[in-house]
DNA sequence: GTGTCGCCTG
DNA sequence: CAGGCGACAC
C-alpha cells in the first residue's frame, strides 16, 4: 500500500510539474519557468531535509520511549512488536498538536475524495496503515514524498489475534472511536469502527477454527467446504463488505436491523424432501411427523384406537414394528427395532457422566456451521468419534462406538463452548443458547430430535453448561407431562446441570410455550373433529375404544394419545402419567364444549381453557431434579 | 424497561 | 422448533 501511495504521490508531484510545463510552453515562458523550477527544487530539497531531521528526532524519542517500555516489561519485543510499538506511540504518545495534525490530514484526504475513508471502509487497515497515512500526509502537506523509511513497510501479516488488536488499535489511533469521525464529515464513526472490529473478530474466529481443526486433523488438509467457503471467506475479500456472514446470529441480525426492520437472510432450513443423510434422519422424519398430518383431517373415528384405523396399522410406534412400504423403509435400521434395542448403544437417559461429548444447542448458524464443517472432516483419530453422519443428525456416537473409551474427543467440547462464548461476547449479548447461549430448528435437526439424538449431549459430571442440549429438550418435554406452565424457579430446580442466564431461561420458557401451543392445537383439532364427526344423536360422542367408555375419553390407544406421546415422549421411554391423560381429556372436553356451544366465536374463547389448564400443573417428580433425563 | 404470554409465520 | 410481534403485567 505504501508503494501505491508513493506512486500516486510521485505521479502527483510529477504531474503537477508536467502540467505547469505544458502551460508555460503554450505561453512561451520556458526560461522563466525553468528558473522557477530550479528554485522550487531547491526549496523542496530543503524541506525534505528538514522533514528528515524531524523524522530522525521523532525516531530518537520513540526509541528512547521504547527502551523504557522494554525495561519496564523486562524483555525486548520481537520485530513485529517493535513496529506495533511504533504505531502505539503514534497513538498514545503523540501530543495534541500532532493528533490534530493527523485529524486534519484525514480531513483533507476526505475532502480530496475520501481516499482514506474509502480505503478504511473497503478493507481493514493493516497495522502500518496509520503510520503510512500519517507520513504520507506529512509528505503531502509539504508537497513532497517521504522517500524513505521502508522499514515501516509491513505486509500486515502477523498472528491473527495480534492482528486484530493491532488493527483495532489503528482504528483507535485514527480517532474514529472517539467520535472524531463526525468532525471529518463521515458520521457514524463508532459504528464503522464497531463493524470493522466485528468483522476482524469474526475473521479471527474463523481462523481460530481453521487452526484448531487443522490441529485436530493432524495437519490433514481441510476440505474445501471448511477452508475456502466458510472459514476463510472473509480473508478472500469479504472484509470490507460489512455484510452478514456465517457468523451472523438471529439476535445479531435482530439488533442490527432494529425493531421493525427487514431481514432477508433467514436461516436456510433443510430443504423439504431432501433425502435423509443418515438412518437417524429417517427415523427422525418418520417419527416426528404426526400421522394425522399425512391424511385428510375430516375422517371419522378420529380418536378410534390405532388398531382400528386403516392408516395407523403400519405407523403406530406403540405397536410392534411392522414392515413398512418400500418407500418408507429404505434402510434396515435400529429405528424400527423395539425401543430397548434401539437405544442399546445410545441410551437417551444416560447421565451426563456417560455422555462425554457434549453438543450444546448452538444457535442455528453456529450449529450448522459446525455440522457442515465437521461432517466433512475425517475422524479426529482413526476409530474415534465424529462420524459425520451421526454428527449431522445429532447423535455423536455411532452404535458401534463406545465413546467412553475415547480420549481425543474430550478436548473438543471446550472448543464449541468457547466459540459460543466468544461469539456471544462478540455480539455483545445477543441471542444465545444459541448465540450467547442460544442459540435452532436446525439446531434441533442437527442436534436433537428426540429419536436417537438425545444421547451424549451433556457435559461431564458436576459440570454445567450455558446452552441447552437436545437432552434438555427431551427432559423439558417430559416435564410438560407434569407442568404446563413451569416457573423460572421450577426450571432452575429441575435443570441443575444448566447454567442459567436470561437467555437460557427464556429458551426454556419458549420451549414450554411451544409445547403448550402444540398441545392446544391438538386438543382443538380433535375437539373440532369430534364435534363435526363424532356426535351421536343421543348426546356425547363415543370416541374412545368403544361405546362403553365415557365420551371424549383419551384412552392410551387413541390417536390423540399417540400423537401427544409421540411429541413429548418420542422415544417412548417414559410412561405418560395418568394425570396428564386426565388433563388432556379435560382440555379436550373443554374445547369440545366450547365448540359445541358456539363459544369459539369469541376471539378470546380459548383464554378460559388456558386458565384452567394453567391451574392443573402437578409437582414434578424428584427424579427430574437429577441431571440427565429421568427414567420413566 | 423487563418478562411472559399467545399468535403467527417459516 | 425458532423468531418476530403485540399485548399485558409488574
Amino acid at each position: 500500500m505504501l508503494r501505491v501511495k508513493r506512486l500516486r504521490l510521485e505521479s502527483l508531484v510529477k504531474g503537477d510539474g508536467e502540467i505547469g510545463l505544458e502551460e508555460e510552453e503554450e505561453r512561451g515562458r520556458r526560461s522563466v519557468e525553468r528558473g522557477n523550477r530550479e528554485r522550487g527544487r531547491e526549496e523542496r530539497r530543503k524541506e525534505r531535509e528538514e522533514l528528515k531531521e524531524q523524522l530522525e528526532e521523532a525516531r530518537g524519542r520513540l526509541k528512547t520511549l521504547q527502551e523504557k517500555v522494554w525495561k519496564a516489561f523486562g524483555e525486548r519485543p520481537t520485530q513485529e512488536e517493535r513496529r506495533s510499538g511504533r504505531e502505539e506511540d503514534g497513538d498514545g504518545g503523540m501530543d495534541e498538536e500532532e493528533e490534530e495534525e493527523t485529524a486534519e490530514g484525514i480531513t483533507e484526504e476526505e475532502e480530496e475524495g475520501g481516499e482514506i475513508n474509502n480505503m478504511s471502509l473497503s478493507f481493514i487497515p493493516s497495522p502500518p496503515f496509520y503510520s503510512i497515512a500519517k507520513q504520507d500526509q506529512k509528505a503531502r502537506d509539504h508537497g513532497k514524498q517521504m522517500g524513505e523509511d521502508k522499514g515501516n513497510v509491513n505486509g500486515g501479516g502477523g498472528v491473527f489475534l495480534e492482528g486484530v488488536l493491532e488493527r483495532a488499535a489503528v482504528w483507535m489511533g485514527c480517532g474514529v472511536v472517539r467520535g472524531e469521525w463526525e468532525g471529518f464529515g463521515g458520521g457514524g464513526g463508532g459504528q464503522k469502527f464497531a463493524q470493522a472490529l466485528k468483522q476482524e473478530l469474526g475473521s479471527a474466529v474463523a481462523r481460530v477454527i481453521d487452526r484448531v481443526l487443522r490441529l485436530y486433523t493432524q495437519n490433514e488438509p481441510l476440505p474445501p467446504s471448511i477452508h475456502p467457503s466458510i472459514l476463510s471467506s472473509r480473508e478472500r475479500g469479504n472484509e470490507g463488505r460489512g455484510g452478514e456472514g456465517v457468523w451472523a446470529t438471529p439476535r445479531e441480525r435482530e439488533e442490527r436491523r432494529g425493531r421493525g426492520g427487514a431481514t432477508h437472510d433467514q436461516q436456510p432450513p433443510r430443504p423439504n424432501g431432501a433425502p435423509p443423510l443418515h438412518p437417524h434422519a429417517f427415523l427422525e422424519q418418520s417419527e416426528a411427523l404426526p400421522l394425522v398430518t399425512r391424511r385428510p383431517d375430516n375422517r371419522r373415528n378420529t380418536l378410534l384406537p390405532p388398531n382400528n384405523h386403516p392408516n395407523n396399522r403400519t405407523h403406530n410406534p406403540l405397536l410392534p414394528p411392522h414392515p413398512l412400504p418400500p418407500l418408507r423403509q429404505p434402510h434396515p435400521h435400529p429405528a424400527f427395532l423395539p425401543p430397548a434395542s434401539r437405544h442399546k448403544d445410545t441410551s437417551p437417559f444416560l447421565p451426563p457422566s456417560s455422555c462425554p461429548l457434549p453438543l450444546p444447542l448452538l444457535h442455528y448458524t453456529m450449529q450448522q456451521l459446525f455440522t457442515r464443517s465437521l461432517s466433512h472432516l475425517p475422524p479426529l483419530h482413526k476409530g474415534d468419534v465424529m462420524n459425520s453422519d451421526t454428527y449431522m443428525e445429532g447423535n455423536p456416537f455411532p452404535p458401534q462406538h463406545n465413546p467412553s473409551s475415547s480420549s481425543s474427543h474430550l478436548s473438543f467440547p471446550p472448543l464449541s463452548l468457547a466459540l459460543m462464548g466468544g461469539l456471544d461476547r462478540l455480539d455483545g449479548g445477543m441471542h444465545h443458547l444459541h448465540d450467547r447461549d442460544r442459540e435452532r430448528d436446525g439446531g434441533m435437526r442437527g442436534g436433537g430430535g428426540d429419536g436417537g439424538m438425545d444421547s451424549g449431549m451433556y457435559l461431564g459430571p458436576g459440570s454445567s453448561q450455558e446452552g441447552l442440549s437436545p437432552c434438555h429438550l427431551k427432559k423439558a418435554k417430559l416435564m410438560f407431562f407434569y407442568a404446563r406452565y413451569p416457573s423460572s424457579n421450577t426450571l432452575k430446580t429441575y435443570f441443575p446441570d444448566v447454567k442459567f442466564n436470561r437467555c437460557v431461561t427464556s429458551q426454556l420458557i419458549k420451549w414450554f410455550s411451544n409445547f403448550r401451543e402444540f398441545f392446544y392445537i391438538q386438543m382443538e383439532r380433535f375437539a373440532r373433529q369430534a364435534a363435526r364427526d363424532g356426535l351421536p344423536r343421543d348426546g356425547a360422542p363415543c370416541l374412545g375404544r368403544d361405546s362403553r367408555e365415557p365420551p371424549l375419553r383419551l384412552g392410551r390407544d387413541t390417536e390423540l394419545y399417540r400423537i401427544l406421546n409421540m411429541h413429548y415422549n418420542k422415544s417412548n421411554d417414559y410412561q405418560v402419567p395418568d394425570r396428564f391423560v386426565e388433563i388432556a381429556e379435560l382440555a379436550l372436553r373443554e374445547f369440545f364444549t366450547a365448540i359445541q356451544t358456539g363459544r369459539d366465536s369469541d376471539p378470546c374463547w380459548k383464554k378460559s381453557i388456558y386458565k384452567m389448564i394453567c391451574k392443573l400443573d402437578s409437582p414434578v417428580p424428584d427424579s427430574f431434579r437429577l441431571p440427565g433425563c429421568p427414567m420413566g
